[in-house]
RNA sequence: GGUCUGGUAGUUCAGUUGGUUAGAAUACCUGCCUGUCACGCAGGGGGUCGCGGGUUCGAGUCCCGUCCAGACCGCCA
């Protein structure tokens, strides 16, 4: 028997107790006449101690020669300790040891498996299962097994079943960039790895189970972010008979559920927002609701004088940055070259000082009143002692730099807590957007996706209007979740497919098998995709998702522990049929 | 594809205007220490300054190229 408890577990009822404990060895202070070893498994630390009086003098040489992250099996007795600390769960006691096993030594490690190590990331993920000995991280992957049993039981109380949905599917050119994976025995075909499940769920949908779920691993072949991993996992839902009010109440309640049994909190009903309003009023679809900052259009009081800049901008827009009134101008000017860096793009940028008195000082006094600029504060809701920011220019650029540097300040002026949560939905997106660089539409969701009732004849008008019944799940500023009621009428997906830009040919070749399946009675359907990795991350207050993961990619899409991706043997090529450029 | 930041001891970092033998902390090793828990004290070992080239009397420091890492933009139906 290597163990009788875990190192997590002993306290002062177990004195007396005779005791066998298995772990690592985390730290060893030899203070002479006693030495301390710190044993350390999945469930804590506990002291060992060996001193000349009661440890047999070979055992006490034994401790003193060990080294760190030393595996060791121990038995002895539960003792108190003379000086008893506080600050840990075991600390009342300690394991006076009788006999020590080695089980397994180990190399001194690359970096200390602390709580606060000291190593770099690269260290940590080239030696990430000594990485995941450390308490923050192997307490990140108990949390996210947590949330993952939370999901499991919440849909299947809901009636949800889990269903296993193939790896090893059909590319499609539409979307994200494939991995692809050859056929040894279908020479010069290829598998692709599915960027989601989705036309699989919709086929569950046909096929009658009506109510799905998969905690399920996808795959992206694009660049990677500190949020974004090419291999993910994903909650995948998908419900039948259902309309967009129906799954937003279903998967409000998952996240409610979610928010209460991990972190306690119980929110009130979601807000709603249209995509529109979302864009106006945080030049954002994914807007950070934990602090206000909220977008002010200026161009009806800030087009009238002679400041070219923004006579001549499609949208002047500003915001009221609380308290920032006090700013120097080097801090003013340190945002202003923040905005203009390429990442931004800002052209310039215009502040206005709201005074305690009720004046304002604005960088552009020269053009303008103070009158003028009340109305500027009016229209952001700036409060004397607030700093008014302002941008203008194309629309969408503007609005996408204004929001860039409101969560800068956010970021800044430490609005963002971590321990606040503020979901919101993000409703009725165009169905399709527009790709500046080829002058096409795409789906903006994907091409399974309903317009609003009505709106199909407006899709050769002004393609841009038409409104999708697709939704999208924010929490604290980023996109957890988003899905949308499916189309399940073959006439009018070939009328979507259509104006994507497939011909008739091609859309059978690519979706025939789906097609055809609403021939054979498709019932209405709609779901959503949770991105789990981020939804734990944001849960553990934290956005950046590799601590979440075991064994996270890199930022080039490699894993260095096992050095991946790397070139294969000629034999392989051979038996695939393959060449290597 | 692009922008920016970084690469110096096992590790995390400092290194001024280009100037003598490249430092600190921590880790490691040795010794001491009667209750430690970030133990303490004394001593010690440890460097291809990412790599290649250039400028210079002289390069960790300046220039060019390149590799690696991170953040971001594009991209992510």
């Amino acid at each position: 028997m290597y163990r009788t408890n875990t190192c997590g577990e002993l306290n002062a009822s177990y004195t007396e107790k005779n005791v066998v404990l298995s772990g690592w060895v985390a730290k060893i202070r030899d203070k002479g006449f006693v030495v301390w070893i710190d044993l350390r498994d999945r469930y804590g630390i506990t002291q060992l101690v060996f001193d000349e009086e009661r440890t047999p003098k070979q055992v006490l040489e034994q401790a003193r020669g060990i080294g760190r992250e030393t595996v060791i099996q121990v038995s002895g007795t539960v003792i108190e300790r003379a000086s008893k600390n506080p600050n840990m769960a075991t600390g009342d006691i300690e394991v006076l040891v009788q006999k020590l096993v080695i089980l397994n030594e180990a190399m001194l490690p690359p970096f200390t498996i602390e709580d606060e190590t000291d190593g770099g990331d690269d260290l940590r993920m080239k030696y990430r299962y000594l990485d995941i000995r450390r308490t923050p991280i192997k307490n990140n992957l108990v949390f996210r097994h947590k949330v993952t049993m939370e999901v499991r039981k919440y849909l299947s109380g809901q009636g949800f079943i889990e269903v296993e949905t193939p790896y090893l599917i059909k590319s499609t050119p539409e979307g994200a960039r494939d991995f692809l994976v050859p056929s040894r025995m279908n020479e010069g075909q290829f598998y692709a790895l599915p960027q989601s499940p989705q036309t699989f769920k919709q086929l569950l949908m046909v096929g009658g189970l009506d109510k799905y779920f998969q905690i399920v691993k996808c795959f992206r072949d694009e660049d990677l972010r500190a949020d974004r991993q090419p291999e993910f996992t994903q909650i995948d839902c998908e419900m039948a008979f259902v309309e967009q009010e129906d799954v937003l109440t279903t998967f409000e309640g998952l996240t409610k559920h979610l928010l209460k049994e991990i972190k306690g909190v119980e929110p009130t009903d979601f807000p709603r927002m249209t995509y529109d309003e979302a864009m106006q009023r945080y030049g954002n679809d994914k807007p950070d609701i934990r602090f206000k900052m909220e977008f002010g259009e200026l161009n009806a009081v800030a087009q009238h004088r002679e400041f070219n800049v923004f006579n001549s901008a499609e949208l002047v827009v500003g915001i009221a940055v609380p308290g920032a009134a006090t700013f120097t101008r080097k801090e003013i000017d340190a945002l202003t070259d923040w905005v203009k860096r390429p990442q931004v793009g800002a052209k310039g940028m215009v502040y206005v000082k709201c005074n305690e008195d009720g004046s304002f000082k604005s960088s552009v006094d020269k053009f303008y009143e103070q009158e003028d600029l009340a109305k500027w504060a009016e229209l952001t809701r700036a409060e004397a002692g607030d700093l008014i920011l302002v941008l203008s220019g194309e629309t969408n650029k503007t609005r996408a730099q204004l929001s860039a540097l409101r969560m800068e300040l956010g970021e800044r002026l430490g609005l963002r807590k971590p321990d606040e949560f503020a979901p919101l939905w993000v409703v009725d997106f165009p169905l399709l957007e527009l790709d500046e660089e080829t002058g096409h539409y795409h789906a903006m969701h994907h091409p399974f996706t309903s317009p609003k009732p009505g709106q199909l004849d407006l899709l050769d008008s002004d393609p841009g209007a038409v409104r999708a019944n697709a939704y999208d799940l924010v929490l604290n500023g980023n996109e957890i979740g988003g899905g949308s009621i499916r189309i399940h009428d073959k006439e009018i997906q070939a009328i979507m497919f259509k104006h994507l830009g497939f011909t008739a040919e091609e859309a059978k070749a690519q979706f025939g098998f789906l097609m055809e399946a609403f021939q054979y009675g498709a019932p209405p359907h709609g779901g959503i995709a949770f991105g789990l990795d981020r939804l734990v991350a944001i849960l553990g207050g934290q956005e950046t998702i590799r601590d979440f993961i075991a064994f996270p990619k890199n930022n080039s899409g490699r894993d260095v522990m096992i050095d991946a991706p790397a070139t294969i043997d000629q034999d392989q090529l051979d038996e695939l049929g393959l060449k290597v450029r």
